[in-house]
DNA sequence: TGTGTAAAGTTATCGGTGTAAAGATTTGAT
DNA sequence: ATCAAATCTTTACACCGATAACTTTACACA
């Protein structure tokens, strides 16, 4: 690392555009940190690995070095934004720790939407998108399974709360099906498949322009059937 | 049109590529139709307007008689793709013409989801994808309502088959809190987010690999908590 | 029945993208 | 000190979306 000093050391040629190394030196994090960056504000599709690397520093096949190609960057990131998302969730649950299991389901719910939200691009990479199937990498499952298995165990203390058999299996099927449900709302809003849908005519305008305590309602009466279905059909989860 | 007859009479210049006309006289529908023939097969990240124009038999920037650009042409194909899943879903109910509402609200939620694997990278292009706001099309958005008209319709037998209140509001976040699910469901198998989250470990293998009859059984327990949930909740649901 | 205008399709071309191949530079182990 | 491996650059190619200027055809109107 010393001799890696020394090369930025070495003086650059023009004074306007002074490039001190050859090598990088940490291109393949800053590849991926500046992916991400650029999700922040713009989309999956408008990505390309030229503009990453020209706002890198690098020139636009140093990529290569790292990357066997612009699907394995991605992959990379989405494990990144994965990761992102457990912390997110955990993060949610750690401002209210004595929270009992249904709020934990319900604070799991809205924090899921909120970054779906907030990392709009980088939920869509995470879950509109998909590497042909041998190209998945085991970490990546890992850091997926991470935000599953928060739910899981909130939903576990709410089976147990209840008085409700909270085996593998019913725990399992709970899991999936409040995972689903939240994530098939946040999908539909983000696409704005809601709008014009189901509320339109029904309500006086597309669910984006409803009040957030309109919007809230709706979510809260949503979890209300998810809990309340869960508790009336919990006997029912068998093998 | 007489004349187009004569059009077609002209005689080609080489015997291999025979182009009997300058005016192509259908491009516009052919090339949607091919779209969503491409789409059977391949994903819309792979759409271009070349190979497109190339598979009508068209030069490649004969598109742009008919689409301002690609995106109009994926935004027409969207509304077609809505227009098929409506009748894909009318067409499960009337194979069973006298089912119950609760029942409806089951084939449906069946048939969506063999929609999304039938037709994978089409319903991609219907919820993966969005175009700008401004430039969503009156026609898509009434295409895609009847859909949900459809389950609204078997949400409000079923709660009147209950004795449940079935008015505007509670019919209107049943039916968004079922087509959540259903999407949420649908979109984590297709993205098979489900594979290694919920039942990796818990389940022998990944859900993919299951069983048909187990994959069954974990969807109609799904269903149940959904129903019972509307059930229990119904008389909560005011707005 | 011409005839001219607008619509429909073509060719040429531009900037941008992913990526392969070959060369230049640096690093680090021997 | 040297040399191979890793890293980065240069060059090049095929493909893509899109624009502009053109040719061809269709059709309304005289």
């Amino acid at each position: 690392m010393v001799l890696q000093q020394q090369a930025y050391l070495m003086s650059s040629n023009t004074p306007t555009e002074r490039k001190s190394t050859y090598h990088h030196g940490n291109l393949r994090e800053s590849l991926l940190a500046e992916a991400l960056a650029f999700l922040e504000s713009e989309s999956l599709e408008g990505l390309s690995l030229r503009t990453l690397a020209k706002r890198v520093g690098v020139s636009p096949t140093a990529v290569y070095s790292h990357f066997a190609d612009k699907v394995e960057l991605i992959i990379d990131v989405r494990t990144r934004g994965f990761t992102m998302l457990s912390e997110y969730l955990s993060a949610a649950l750690a401002r209210e720790p004595d929270a009992s299991g249904e709020r934990r389901v319900y604070l799991l719910g809205i924090a899921y939407m909120h970054f779906a939200q907030e990392k709009s691009n980088l939920f869509d990479t995470l879950f509109s998108w998909t590497p042909d199937f041998e190209r998945i990498k085991p970490e990546c499952i890992e850091a997926g399974v991470d935000s599953v298995e928060i739910l899981r165990e909130a939903i576990i203390d709410m089976l147990h709360e209840n008085g409700l058999p909270a085996t593998d299996y019913p725990a399992s099927v709970s899991s999936l099906s409040s995972w689903s449900l939240i994530h098939g709302l946040t999908m539909l809003v983000k696409t704005g498949s809601i709008e014009g849908a189901v509320f339109c005519g029904h309500w006086s305008s597309d669910f984006s322009e409803q009040s957030p305590e309109t919007q809230q309602r709706v979510f809260d009466h949503l979890l209300t059937i998810e809990i309340e279905g869960i508790k009336a059909a919990a006997h029912k989860l068998t093998p």
